[in-house]
DNA sequence: CCTACCGATCGGTAGG
DNA sequence: CCTACCGATCGGTAGG
């Protein structure tokens, strides 16, 4: 997905491209201000200097790195969303959604993480900037609550803002435990979705469960 | 509760305290490596010099940050649920925990949140100390959701160590959006407990409503 | 994209 | 708890 064809790209495109990829990697390791522009460059196998003929500071690099985060995360989960049959159901589009989110933070790992713990130290503005472009994603998830509201599938007494709000603070959390490399990706977001939408209790019909069944 | 009497405590105690109080507010508004010792003296109205008659370094103050947060949460849980009555079910355990983690975490909220942003920048040998605390106050929920297991109250083949992660990343996210000043918390650790519980389905009967029922 | 460099600031220390 | 200071490192720039 990074690294497509050879198209017409100019060359320092892509070496700026390569260079914020190891910036986003260092800035997840260490920390953006841990992360000096001298190690940036000795992990892209250049001088310091030169950091600056592709970026103007080392802000500007940390902004690309949050920026491309958040509208990967915005793109895929509509995506997702839209290639859902529209018949398709509360559960389904939760259950689709938090996949695709998990998912996607995966794929950009360095990108999303860094800009997890980054948020802090940009400018007013760029942070206000930031702020805007997760706000239109958090649409995107409202639009589930909402429309699963009219069509009578969640309680009409719901306060729906803090249920998102927990939810994609459960999965932005989630990068602290769950084990990347075991793609247990779609064992846990079902298990999330399905929770908030049956609840843990144990019932005389136990709900839903599509997946994992013997 | 942070200043409770005269005591017999020797003078520079109280200093050191007070000193960590500062500390705890300025590495949570602007982070650790952004604020400089110079920050953390003037605030507190000392020489940059003098911090160090009071602690050995810069990370040994983050440190003790962290370790209060986390014991804070840690004995307010224990507390919590020592309180309850034996007979006292699954539902009323886990609002409790939930609703005294929220508590804490804006009781303590400069050492809680500096906490969060700062792990990755202590010291390793620092860092898996930490971790331990982390994993005995996790131990405080397992037992929640393994009782709750034996007992029937929760379906048995439920994972609940994703359950719980989900849970307390919820909470731990909860600082970036959940208003403090207007004292929701009871709110919305119930309406977490209860989401958690029983799910957000419509239901012909719709379940457990203890608080906020008309 | 490199060399050579600047001013600023950092955490920390000696000695009182 | 202060004064005076150190070496190291930082982000960034000029000029090529």
């Amino acid at each position: 997905m990074t690294r497509t064809a050879g198209k017409t790209a100019p060359k320092g495109e892509v070496s700026s491209e390569r260079l914020l990829a190891v910036a986003a990697h260092l800035f997840r390791e260490r920390g953006y201000l841990a992360t000096s522009v001298r190690e940036i460059a000795k992990a892209a196998g250049m001088k310091s200097g030169s950091i600056y003929y592709h970026y103007p500071s080392k802000e500007t690099m940390l902004e690309a790195v949050m920026t491309r985060a958040i509208l990967a995360l915005s793109e895929a989960v509509t995506q997702t969303l839209e290639r859902l049959p529209p018949a398709a159901g509360f559960r389904d589009r939760l259950r689709a959604a938090v996949a695709t989110h998990l998912k996607t933070i995966h794929d950009y790992g360095d990108f999303a993480l860094a800009s997890r713990e980054a948020l802090g130290q940009i400018s007013p503005d760029s942070r206000e900037a930031h702020l805007r472009l997760r706000k239109e994603y958090g649409k995107l998830w409202r639009k589930i609550f909402e429309d699963a509201k009219k069509s009578g599938e969640i309680r009409a007494d719901l306060d729906v803002v803090p249920v998102q709000m927990f939810i994609l603070g459960a999965l932005n959390w989630s990068s602290e435990w769950l084990d990347a490399e075991r793609r247990s990706f779609q064992r846990a977001s079902d298990l999330l979705a399905d929770m908030v939408v049956d609840g843990v209790l144990a019932r005389a019909a136990p709900p839903a469960k599509k997946l994992r069944a013997p």
